[in-house]
DNA sequence: GATCGACTTGGACGACTGCCCAGAAGCCTA
DNA sequence: TAGGCTTCTGGGCAGTCGTCCAAGTCGATC
C-alpha cells in the first residue's frame, strides 16, 4: 500500500511541523506564513495545503507537539526530586536555562496568546496543563506535603509561566534567588492551609 | 499658535490609542492593520501615519498606557490592604474578575509577547513591572514580613501573570481556592528564608 | 476677505498573504 | 512495462497589508 510514497510524506510532514515550531518562536503566530514554513523545509509553497487543512491547522498540531514533550519533561524529571523544597530549587536552576525570549520560552508564550483565540488549540493545551498540575500535585501528596496539593501544584505551575514571561522583560532576573518563597510554599509542615474560614 | 487645532489633533490621536487598545485586545497585536484602527477611530487610512511614525508606533504607545495603569491601579489597590495574608485573598478575588480570555487580560499577554521581540517596548513595560514589584516588597516588608520581600514580591507578581494566563485556557479555575498556598508564602512569621544555604 | 499652517482625506503603490489547481514526478503493485 | 496512487511543483487568484502623497478642509491670524 505505497510503504515508501508513505514514508516520504510523513518526512516531509515531520520537516513541514518542525520548520514550522521554530518559526512560531522567531517570528509569532501571526507572524508565520505557509511560504516561510514551506521554504524553510525546502519544500514547495504548494505543499503546505497538501498535508494540512489550512495554516492555522499546521501551526497548532506543530506547537501543541513541542508543548507536550517539553511539559512532559519538566514535571517528569521534577516528580523524581526526593523532596518538594529541593524540589522547587532544582526547578528554578531548570529554569534559568531559558532567557525568555529563547524559542522555546516564546513558542510557549505564543501558545498560551493564541489559545485564547483558538477553542481547539485551547483545550488541546489546558489538557497538557492539567496533566502536569494532576502529576505535581500527586507527587506533593505522595511527599508529604499536608495543605492543598491540588492548589499548591496550581500557584506552581503559575509561578513559573509568570517567571519565563518575567525573564523576557528582564534576562538578569536571579530564579535562583526566589527558592525562599516557594520552598515555604510547599513546606511540608503547613500549619494551617485546608482548615480555616 | 492653533490652539482649536492642536486640540482637534490630540483627541484624534487619543481615539486613534484608544482603537488600537481595543483592537490589540481583540484581534492580537499582529492582528491590528492601520485601516482597522483607522476606521474604528472613525477617520481616513492615511491619518495613522500623519500622527505616528509607524504601525508599531501607535501600538507600543497604546498598550503602554493601558498596561501602566492597569498595574498601578492593582498594587495600589493591594497595598492598601491590613495585612500579606489578607491580601492575597483580595488579590485573588480582583483577578478572578478577569477570565483570560477577556480585553484586559489579552491586552497583558498580548505586550509580554510583543515585548519580547521588540527592545523599546520591553524597556518600558520592564520598568512598569519592576515598579509594582518594588512597590509590594516595601508593603510586605512594612507589614511585618519577615522573609525575602523582593523575592517574594517578585514571585507574587508572577503567580499572578500565570494565573491570568492559566484562566485563559481553564475559565472554570477557581482563584479563591489558591489562597493557601499564597498565604503560606507571605505568612509574617516566615522561620527560615534568608538564612539557609 | 486673504493668507497661513495644522490637520484630514481617499486613492495609489508594490509587496505580501492564504489558498488553489493543473500537471509533473516518484514509487508500488501487478 | 503498464497502470494507479501518493506526493510534489510552481504559477495564479483575489484579497489585504504598510506606507505614501497630492489635494482638500478647517480654524486662527492679520
Amino acid at each position: 500500500m505505497a510503504e515508501a510514497s508513505a514514508d516520504r510524506g510523513r518526512t516531509t510532514r515531520q520537516r513541514l511541523l518542525g520548520a514550522a515550531a521554530a518559526l512560531i518562536a522567531e517570528v509569532g503566530w501571526g507572524g508565520v506564513s505557509t511560504r516561510m514554513v514551506a521554504e524553510r523545509a525546502g519544500v514547495a509553497p504548494g505543499v503546505v495545503h497538501y498535508h494540512f487543512a489550512s495554516l492555522p491547522d499546521l501551526l497548532i498540531t506543530a506547537s501543541t507537539g513541542v508543548a507536550r514533550a517539553m511539559l512532559e519533561e519538566l514535571t517528569g524529571r521534577l516528580a523524581e526530586q526526593p523532596d518538594p523544597e529541593t524540589g522547587v530549587e532544582w526547578l528554578l536552576g531548570e529554569l534559568s536555562r531559558y532567557t525568555g525570549t529563547d524559542p522555546a520560552s516564546l513558542l510557549i508564550v505564543e501558545m498560551y496568546l493564541a489559545a485564547a483565540r483558538l477553542p481547539e488549540l485551547r483545550d488541546l493545551l489546558h489538557e497538557i496543563v492539567a496533566d502536569s498540575r494532576t502529576q505535581i500535585a500527586s507527587w506533593l501528596r505522595d511527599r508529604g506535603h499536608a495543605g492543598d496539593t491540588e492548589a499548591t501544584a496550581a500557584v506552581l505551575v503559575a509561578a513559573v509561566d509568570g517567571l519565563v514571561l518575567h525573564r523576557g522583560l528582564d534576562p538578569g532576573l536571579d530564579l535562583t534567588a526566589l527558592a525562599g518563597p516557594l520552598r515555604a510554599m510547599v513546606r511540608t509542615d503547613g500549619h494551617e492551609e485546608g482548615s480555616e474560614t
